[in-house]
DNA sequence: TGCGTTTGCGCAATCGGTTGTTCATTAAGG
DNA sequence: CCTTAATGAACAACCGATTGCGCAAACGCA
């Protein structure tokens, strides 16, 4: 800026030599003896040059630059998920030269990518959410760039990097299933509906696999809103559900509040667990079993195949990243 | 990207002007007649040619991108304070055809901040957080780069935009204080140690003006962690406080989980009141009276005034904005 | 009509890099 | 010893914009 920074020239002219040999000696490519080499790496490293990435974006098509998608307005629980993804991605992207250009979109909102798209011209894109309809996804395949969705989605030709939803929710079920309970309640929150159907399977899964008889009635996919889920657990309790679980932690919070309110205990009477392990459950009494996904490593692998993919490699088209299942006083002794 | 999009070149060829005509009806400055002006920017809007802004950057020594510098590592309670304050920040950047680069930095670590700032020369830096002896200041100050810190700090020559933290203060103290409460207790929390600084101030005003007489044990400055509060709440209650005031929201959800612990009631017994007003609050029983920030808003001032920096303007050290209190039951009938 | 001023626009350099091509030098091969 | 190939480095065009300067046409005024 005022600094007046040192330039590729300036390197050129203190060695005598052409900027095309500064050039290649920092990027390796092309002919160059090890001897020059070495002497122009040595004099950058001494006089602190560092190359402007703009120019060299410019002139390379290139921007180093990736874009990462978040909802403007953000759901409380959602938003630790987030940053540690963000941070996860922002890792592994500044390892390989590359740095992070926030997009902050309302809901299935495209100007704001459209405009960062067009005109900084990142060169590639993550979506942090997604949705059964998603204008982001279609405008992204419509101009082919490259981009990776974080968690799942039913668009053909996206690739994916998710958390293992399924598994994690059939393994939760299972260990709950093998320890008496017969009445499991499936409480399905603010998540897409992808990773409920997701979680539903695994939830079925266990039961077949435990060969017990499934309770219909006792899965609510879809509830919006605290009254929604006040009554979901009103339902619950009527039909004699032995446990509830939920699909994030601010929900079973709530539904423990609710429980408490109406005297029933936890985990006396009825057994509570949840997803994401998110530090909100800190500290609550009684501890909260809840699995835990490693958001950071669904950065970096979402942003590790976003790279292969600008290389024009072939990526897998889906991920699926381990969790752990931390079962704590709310399911009592399993 | 492979879009092969139209460049400035392509315009001006095709009406057959020069580069520079294109160039001088977009900017507006240069002399051109109203006429081409016109024609130009109606070719333009029907093609939908964006400028390159790389180019632009690199033609103006600009980059036309700020960089949000926030931790890496987050505490639970900041991340919704964050999101909205860089929502807010994002907000007024686009509407002048700026954007942000993010920068996740561990705590007083400045080499991250550095590359960023050197080898993507962002015009601007908003610091999201400051500490008292802060690497992250001294680094940009010495580098001469336009920043500004949202936060108070004690660094001299910082343009800093903050909540009026002690008039919040103040506020809630003389509230209380008017209506019966004789010891209040002053639990500070992971905040800055500023912010506290600036909180207590307003609290001995508030005693002052009551003409009250301020009891100086209740007021705990710095608890790291959860023991300390409660180690706090415990000599708190033993001293005969008759209100807690919790520095922030997670702080004061664990307070009311202590006192409901020991059977205290609230605000039966004792009440209780916040900062931050966070959606954690949400379906608290009781209701959690809480002093409200408009981050966003925040995040706004603080890009307007990045801006006009960056501009070589004049602008305000201090900007200090507004707050609402929200009283709830946790303060019984105000 | 004549001359100075204003207006409208284009030329070409510039920003800081990359890269295909050329050219001189050295090494290898017969 | 001559030809051919390989090597090392420089030239110059290019990426896509901005901008100082120059030039011609139009304008204003006496």
């Amino acid at each position: 800026m005022n600094h007046k920074n040192i330039t590729i020239a300036d390197v050129a002219d203190a060695l005598g030599v052409s900027k095309t040999t500064v050039s290649r000696a920092i990027s390796g490519k092309g002919r160059i003896s090890e001897n020059t080499r070495k002497r122009v790496l040595d004099y950058i490293e001494e006089h602190d040059y560092i190359p402007n990435v703009i120019a060299k974006g410019l002139a390379q098509s290139k921007t180093y630059n990736l874009c990462v998608v978040m909802p403007r307005e953000n759901m409380f629980v959602d938003l630790p998920f987030f940053h540690k993804v963000t941070a996860g991605i922002q890792e592994t992207a500044e390892q390989n030269g590359y740095d992070i250009l926030l997009c902050l979109c309302g809901e299935n909102e495209v100007t704001g990518l459209e405009r960062i798209v067009r005109n900084r011209k990142v060169d590639g894109v993550v979506l942090l959410r997604t949705l059964v309809k998603d204008l982001q996804i279609e405008f992204l395949q419509k101009r082919k760039i490259p981009f990776v969705a974080v968690g799942s989605t039913w668009y053909s030709g996206v690739v994916q990097v998710d958390n293992d939803h399924e598994s994690a929710c059939r393994e939760m079920t299972s260990l709950l299933l093998g320890h008496g309970m017969k009445k499991i309640a499936l409480l399905g929150g603010n998540e897409s509906y992808v990773v409920m159907k997701n979680r539903y399977q695994g939830f079925v899964e266990a039961y077949v696999r435990s060969q017990m008889q499934i309770d219909e009635s006792l899965v609510f996919m879809d509830l919006m809103d605290y009254d929604m889920t006040g009554y979901a657990v009103d339902e619950a309790l009527e039909r004699g559900a032995d446990c509830i679980l939920c699909m994030d932690d601010v929900i079973c919070l709530h539904v423990i509040r609710l429980l408490r309110a109406k005297n029933v205990r936890v985990p006396g009477d009825v057994k509570v667990a949840s997803f994401y392990n998110s530090s909100i459950l800190e500290n609550n009494q009684p501890a909260i079993s809840s699995i835990s996904f490693d958001a950071r490593e669904l950065g970096r692998e979402a942003c590790k195949n976003l790279l292969a993919l600008t290389q024009g490699e072939r990526v897998s088209q889906k991920t699926l990243l381990s969790y752990e299942v931390r079962l704590r006083d709310s399911t009592g002794q399993l």
